[in-house]
RNA sequence: GGCCCCGUCGUCUAGUGGUCCAGGACGUCAGGUUCUCAUCCUGAAGAUCAGGGGUUCGACUCCCCUCGGGGUCACCA
């Protein structure tokens, strides 16, 4: 496998959700799997929509994710700079070349003019083409005014990676905008120019470029450039299963997720997913996984709807599978504020019980904080359970007082802790569903908690006959 | 409207003419794992393969039409 060189190449316009970043992430795994680099473009040609901040913010998710680029904007590289703003002379240049082939012309019209044909096309219910205005004699471009492209209209052919074989007909090729008037390049003429200087050899992207491709094909032929391999990426469709994911959908910042306390791994893995897959019947990729078999000959063609419960679901099989010690470091900043004087041995324990119901961090708080401090003595807890509210408030308090007793005689260690309580189902004659629970509810005062003798040894002889007392106190 | 693309269980998908009265996973439901929650295990429901025509001995797979959805037709990317 050659080495490729791919790029991400996003408009500073706000921040990363995730059809971007599956986007990225297959280019990034395009240039990995063959040994190749991965490169950051910012393309910022658009200063009417430019976010100051979105740069760096974009930047901060894909190293958060581990996506990292091998040249980009803040590291530079062979074939900088790679913010398009600083490039500007660079397509003064190329834009120089077609003018003298005779390929490019200065547009004669206002916007206002244009804007008149447009709306005439519509009304006939034509699609609209500029070349049919085309001037018969332009004058010189002296860069007040757009510098179009003279297209030469024909079929296009060409290989899509991910979409097949397409083919269109001379209609769509047309005479787009080079240069602006206010002197930055187009989408469609600036990436032409960088991917050929950058050498990229990978242009992965959006669907929605299809539709230009015949006219990025006819620029690539006027340039005398060699065209890249292609590939272009279906939507990620929000609930409705028809539009694109939106905002209003919830397409979160992708920064959001990770804040979450979902795992970079799981969130590239389910990421992936949408839309492609190995073949096989595996559904959880990991990272290496994904370099090793990821191809964009595999991507689906048809648009996928995000799933948050299938992306909770991926998560919580990621964060199973993490060697205790590294799951303590993730979480590291999701503990509940009640455990910020506790140690570290004493959370890595308790994270060792909360591991397997875990499904991203974020759920730390609700599931660990009786560890770290008494909840208040909550009586609907037993009055309202499906087998304690069948036995009277003396009967309870007899059958606590009775563990108490024994408890009060445990080391807390773990075996200890097992003996005795299958010792008090016997001796108190009562089910594990009634017994317990009781004595979960006065130790936790919680709704639900990891394993009766689990939690009392992690909790200790000193705090949980205390919470028994204050349980009973109020019996 | 023109051009292009897409259409398999609720969802993500396997499937490239026969091994598919369509397989896996998520989700849902039921049962099991000494208590709750979760994990784990078992099982169930769930897709007339968008619809209709062909081609073929045989079509989810090939062709045509229809319907539905999407993209595009910007001095946005």
């Amino acid at each position: 496998m050659k080495p490729a060189r791919s790029r991400f190449a996003p408009s500073p316009t706000g921040y990363l959700h995730v059809g971007g970043i599956r986007t990225a992430l297959f280019a990034w795994l395009v240039a990995r799997r063959s040994g190749g680099q991965f490169i950051l473009r910012i393309e910022d040609t658009d200063r009417a929509r430019h976010v100051a901040e979105a740069e760096q913010h974009i930047i901060k998710s894909l190293r958060a994710l581990g996506l990292a680029f091998d040249e980009g904007p803040d590291i530079g590289g062979p074939f900088g700079p790679y913010r398009q703003s600083d490039r500007l002379d660079i397509y003064k240049t190329w834009a120089e070349r077609l003018i003298q082939a005779g390929r490019a012309y200065a547009d004669p019209y206002s916007p206002e003019q244009v804007e008149a044909f447009r709306k005439a096309a519509q009304a006939a219910k034509k699609p609209f083409l500029f070349r049919e205005h085309r001037p018969a004699e332009p004058k010189p471009w002296d860069g007040t005014t757009p510098l179009r492209f003279l297209s030469e209209p024909k079929a296009h052919r060409w290989h899509d990676e991910v979409m097949g074989d397409l083919h269109t007909g001379p209609e769509v090729v047309d005479d787009f905008i080079l240069i602006k008037s206010d002197g930055y390049p187009t989408y469609n003429f600036a990436h032409i120019v960088d991917d050929a200087e950058m050498h990229i050899t990978h242009v992965i992207r959006g669907i929605e470029f299809v539709s230009s491709t015949p006219n990025f094909m006819n620029l690539y032929e006027a340039l005398n450039l060699p065209v890249p391999i292609i590939a272009s990426m279906p939507p990620i469709l929000g609930p409705s299963g028809t539009k694109k994911l939106s905002k209003r959908d919830g397409a979160k910042d992708v920064l959001d997720y990770l804040r979450d306390g979902y795992l970079p791994d799981a969130f590239l893995s389910f990421i992936a997913s949408l839309g492609w897959n190995d073949g096989t019947e595996q559904e959880i990729f990991t990272r290496e996984d994904l370099i090793q078999k990821f191809s964009l000959a595999r991507v689906h063609r048809a648009g996928a709807r995000f799933d948050e419960k299938r992306l909770a679901w991926t998560n919580g099989i990621f964060i199973r599978q993490l060697p205790l010690d590294e799951l303590f470091v993730t979480v590291q900043d999701f503990w509940p504020d009640e455990a910020k004087d506790a140690g570290d041995d004493y959370k890595r324990r308790v994270l060792a019980l909360v591991q397997d119901r875990l499904k991203f961090a974020k759920e730390l708080p609700e599931l660990t904080r009786f560890f770290f401090t008494d909840l208040p003595v909550n009586p609907t807890l037993w009055q309202e359970h499906t087998q304690l509210k069948k036995l009277s408030s003396d009967e309870l308090k007899t059958l606590l007082l009775q563990s108490r007793e024994s408890l009060a005689a445990s080391d807390f260690g773990l075996d200890d802790l097992t003996t005795r309580l299958n010792a008090l189902l016997e001796q108190t004659q009562q089910k594990p569903a009634v017994l317990f629970s009781l004595i979960r509810i006065a130790t936790t005062q919680a709704p639900f908690s990891p394993g009766l003798a689990d939690t009392l040894a992690v909790l200790g002889k000193q705090v949980s006959l205390r919470r028994i007392d204050a349980m009973l106190a109020t019996m």
